[in-house]
DNA sequence: AATTGGCGCTATCAAAAACGTAGCATTGAT
DNA sequence: ATCAATGCTACGTTTTTGATAGCGCCAATT
């Protein structure tokens, strides 16, 4: 039933998983969706979040998303992450979490 | 003490996660980890294994991933991942469910 | 010892993606 | 009517990625 990790690493890559990693290998898509997690986002607020991003890619990226279903425009409120987004947001929890796990060791590394 | 979802929604980007999601950004940086699951892959094993990567963009992903921590070099075996490449993979086992469900969701959608 | 073949990797040039900036059209508030 | 904020587009430059060719190295074969 449940998928194994044994599995996992004997199967090829699937082709859903392969558009997911050319998702994610797109700059700033899943920045966008991470900092879409506090709630809906204003196409400025979503810019200003981002930092430095420039709005010809926001708007690309925004376009790629929507057409994913993982995020949906609301008028008069901005964007926001649709259920499937949100389930994408828990995926990028564990990454959040891997992230400072590795921080911490590569800290301790350099000392 | 468990970081809660709460939380995350709340907090700031933090910067190993700015990091972590600015090296998802990169093209085929995570598709690289996830074709290293089943084990060690020699330099054009991996290209192989990737289907269209060139070699400069695969050289130069696996000096950053080697920068991080995730992926090392073993003589005459090629390259593999680290522990934090391990754990890292298992963040993208997660990915690879959400894939799965969200193809099934839009197969749905389509019909 | 010479040859052969696979290997890791570099060089080069072309194409595509991303960036920075300016600005336009719309909308809602004053 | 004016004003400010918003979503978004245009455009020229820079950065990244891509495709292809090929070099130097090593080990096994002959």
């Amino acid at each position: 039933m449940a998928q194994r990790v044994q599995n996992l690493r004997r199967a090829p890559t699937s082709r859903p998983m392969a558009q997911a990693l050319a998702l994610s290998g797109r700059r700033w898509a899943f920045r966008i969706v991470w900092e879409l997690r506090v709630g809906p986002l204003s196409f400025r607020a979503l810019q200003a979040a981002c930092g430095t991003i420039s709005p010809s890619v926001l708007q690309h990226r925004l376009h790629g998303l929507r057409d994913l279903g993982i995020v949906e425009r609301i008028p008069r409120l901005g964007y926001r992450l649709t259920a499937s987004g949100e389930r994408l947001f828990h995926v990028l929890a564990a990454l959040n979490k891997w992230s400072a796990e590795l921080a911490k060791d590569s800290q301790q590394g350099d000392k």
